[in-house]
DNA sequence: ACCCAGGTGGCCC
DNA sequence: GGGCCACATGGG
């Protein structure tokens, strides 16, 4: 099967078994780049409890944030660990945009790709992934994003081999549509699937697209 | 008592 | 530029 068809049919029946996800999970496109900076290292449900505690606070705001004292932030989001890099950031990130656009996200994103890309890289604790999930997300822009499940799962489908990042998110970013919605789900899909059953040690025998895979043939390579 | 989590930044060579 | 390593909480 060609490499084109295989990332779009994994994509199809992975859809058909988990289902529409409706990511990201956060009510304000504000909230999925808390999420994002929250997120490095940590299970979802402690950033949700970050975050949570932000609201309650009435500090789930870029102006709030911004001029809130860090240990201010690190109390409440304390949760998600790395309570020393990332209230920081967070206040960092908030500061920049309180200075760059008033704390308007639209006008934020309302810049060529490349600049908003490149603006968001420089922020501290953003890097590919974040910058990515953060234009998917929060914005609006069909850009692939590419995690450790979405590297492991490609080289599992045979899409590629033992490539780096780059190469796995120009490979989906060329077989896959550009469509907005589409890479939205796609990416949540995979980590669905990740979640579910393409752990270090799978369950082929649960495994939707087992045909697919090479769970445990030797083909497979991974962490 | 381990090991891991939807990475990133700072080292070292 | 690639290959390590610390980071910190909460859950399996």
């Amino acid at each position: 099967m060609r490499r084109v068809d295989r990332a779009l049919e994994v994509f199809e029946r992975l859809l058909a078994h988990y289902g529409p996800q409706r990511w990201w999970p956060a009510e304000t496109p504000f909230e999925v780049i808390v999420g994002a900076l929250l997120m490095p290292q940590t299970s979802w449900r402690n950033v949700e409890r970050a975050i949570a505690n932000l609201k309650a606070a009435g500090l789930l705001d870029p102006h709030r944030l911004a001029t809130a004292p860090v240990a201010t932030i690190r109390k409440h989001v304390r949760v998600a660990g790395l309570y020393r890099v990332k209230p920081a950031r967070l206040k960092a990130f908030c500061r920049h945009l309180v200075a760059s656009c008033h704390g308007d996200l639209a006008a934020y994103f309302d810049r060529p790709l490349d600049a908003v890309r490149a603006d968001l890289l420089r922020q501290q604790g953003v890097g590919p992934e974040t910058a990515d999930s953060i234009l998917l997300y929060a914005s609006e822009v069909a850009t692939f994003v590419v995690d450790a499940y979405t590297v492991r799962i490609a080289r599992r489908i045979g899409l590629v081999g033992s490539d780096g990042v780059d190469h796995v998110k120009t490979t989906f970013e060329r077989y896959v549509p550009r469509d907005l919605a589409t890479y939205r789900e796609y990416h949540a899909l995979l980590v669905a699937h990740a979640k579910a059953t393409c752990r270090p040690s799978p369950r082929c025998d649960e495994c939707p697209v087992v045909d697919l895979c090479d769970h445990g043939r030797k083909a497979y390579v991974g962490p």
